[in-house]
DNA sequence: ATCGGCTCGCGCAA
DNA sequence: TGCGCGAAGCCGAT
């Protein structure tokens, strides 16, 4: 067959399953994390390869009942998202499929009904998927490619090893960032219908079968999907991005992006967000600040989960903390409360318990105060290591952004010194940076915040 | 209000 | 081998 040039930077693609690409069925996209259908190089390489192909394009989205303990609020923002996206890409003449069940078998299972030609999803380093994938490669018999379409340069080539820390990988990624920072070409409309859709609404019968935990309640002050997503976005940079830099550490201030649940479920792109902050008239120092947590801090939390599997226990974290950790495993612990105490708010921190509502009821915690919020709990729990499951089981159950790398990676910093340095020794946190009540309510308006946080 | 020390290890210069 | 410096701090001295 005739190799064609594709615009989808090769660098950003791996091949899961090496095999000669067919003349068959359709181009497959499988979608993960990445639930849009403009900015997606992942869809944007799906559709290269089926029109080179001339066959037509299929996007098909596995749903799991209780995907890593996932709850009706993310599962909602989820679906609320995935309506959108699949009639905008049945506007393009693509098809859309949802598929409920045990996400590999209906994956391979479709893949071998329709006589794919080739199959192409999105990278995410969890275990979970790395394992769904490898189980789909071996059940089939067609290329299957993953292009990295959440990093702004991709994972897998900025670096090939876990990073010690922001200011080892930073030099890496400005290196050849403007390189990975190109405009995205629109998703075109497909010239190759697809033949086998199945009639009807399929989020109507997806939500019926689906068996999830439905205590932890939508939310309602945000609204899911691409055009909400570009919408907080414009709103953010216009209203908000001038004073990031010194109000995005204020949880009294409302200065911060409110992206990170469409950035999560890939509703919208980060470099979409990088290339509209660079153009627009701000002064530098606030698209610095806010770059740096685009694209610097996000992109290490994937290189954390894809080279460190024990990314979500004791074990991800560097030697030097394992190790102060252990030390100071015996310290008194003036309190120590248990998850369901911890859960409900009830600790004798007004701060906390403040926070901790906030996601409860919210579905989002100010990113400042994740960090002090994850602090405590090593403070009050018996061990590292059950603070490091308390946090994940609160961070997974309450927020919208749960199961991001990037939550994992935020719970090993403030619990386990993950990609920080060591500091003065002390009790329970030995050379882990501590974080104190009395200097965070020293450095804002806590009344303020506490007054504005949803109590129920 | 501001400053230095705390303390570890990577990466680069030499 | 030495040295600078880092994902968001704290504390005590001045």
């Amino acid at each position: 067959m005739v190799v064609v040039a594709m615009s989808v930077d090769k660098r950003r693609t791996r091949t899961l399953k090496d095999y000669p690409l067919k003349n068959t069925g359709p181009v497959i996209y499988w979608m993960g994390r990445e639930q849009r259908a403009s900015d997606n190089w992942a869809l944007l390489y799906a559709q290269e390869l089926a029109l080179n192909l001339k066959r037509p394009l299929v996007v098909i989205f596995t749903l799991a009942s209780g995907y890593l303990d996932a709850t009706l609020r993310q599962y909602s923002f989820m679906l609320d998202g995935l309506k959108e996206t699949s009639i905008s890409l049945e506007k393009k003449n693509i098809s859309f499929a949802l598929l409920v069940g045990d996400p590999p078998a209906k994956a391979a299972l479709f893949i071998n009904k329709t006589n794919a030609c080739s199959v192409v999803t999105d990278f995410e380093p969890l275990k979970i998927k790395e394992a769904w994938k490898k189980k789909v490669a071996k059940n089939i018999s067609v290329a299957m490619f993953e292009v990295d379409a959440r990093n702004i340069v991709p994972c897998f080539f900025v670096s090939p090893k876990q990073e010690f820390g922001a200011y080892t990988l930073r030099p890496k990624i400005n290196r050849i960032l403007l390189e990975f920072a190109t405009p995205y070409p629109a998703l075109k409309k497909h010239p190759y219908k697809y033949s086998g859709a199945k009639k009807g609404d399929p989020f109507a019968k997806a939500a019926a079968s689906l068996k999830i935990d439905e205590s932890v309640k939508p939310v309602n002050w945000v609204e899911a999907g691409e055009s909400a997503a570009k919408r907080t976005m414009k709103y953010f940079i216009k209203e908000k991005l001038a004073r990031y830099p010194d109000a995005k550490n204020d949880a009294s201030k409302n200065a911060l992006s409110y992206l990170s649940p469409y950035l999560h479920f890939g509703q919208i792109s980060s470099l979409t967000v990088f290339n509209e902050v660079k153009k627009s008239c701000t002064p530098q120092d606030a698209k610095d600040a806010f770059l740096e947590e685009l694209v610097v801090r996000r992109e290490l939390a994937d290189n954390f989960c894809l080279y460190n599997k024990n990314y979500d226990s004791f074990d991800g974290l560097p030697d030097w903390a394992k190790k102060t950790l252990v030390k100071h495993k015996a310290d008194k612990r003036e309190y120590l409360y248990s998850l369901k105490e911890l859960e409900y708010a009830k600790t004798h921190d007004a701060l906390w318990n403040a926070a901790q509502l906030e996601m409860v009821n919210k579905g989002k915690m100010h990113g400042y105060l994740r960090m002090y919020w994850g602090k405590k709990i090593l403070e009050w729990s018996k061990s590292p290591e059950d603070a490091i499951k308390i946090a994940i089981y609160l961070n997974d159950r309450y927020e919208l952004d749960g199961r991001d790398t990037n939550g994992y990676a935020g719970i090993m910093w403030a619990i386990g010194g993950l990609h920080d340095r060591a500091w003065g020794e002390r009790d329970i946190f030995g050379k882990v940076r501590f974080m104190s009540y009395n200097s965070q309510i020293k450095k804002f308006n806590f009344k303020e915040y506490i007054k504005n946080v949803p109590i129920s």
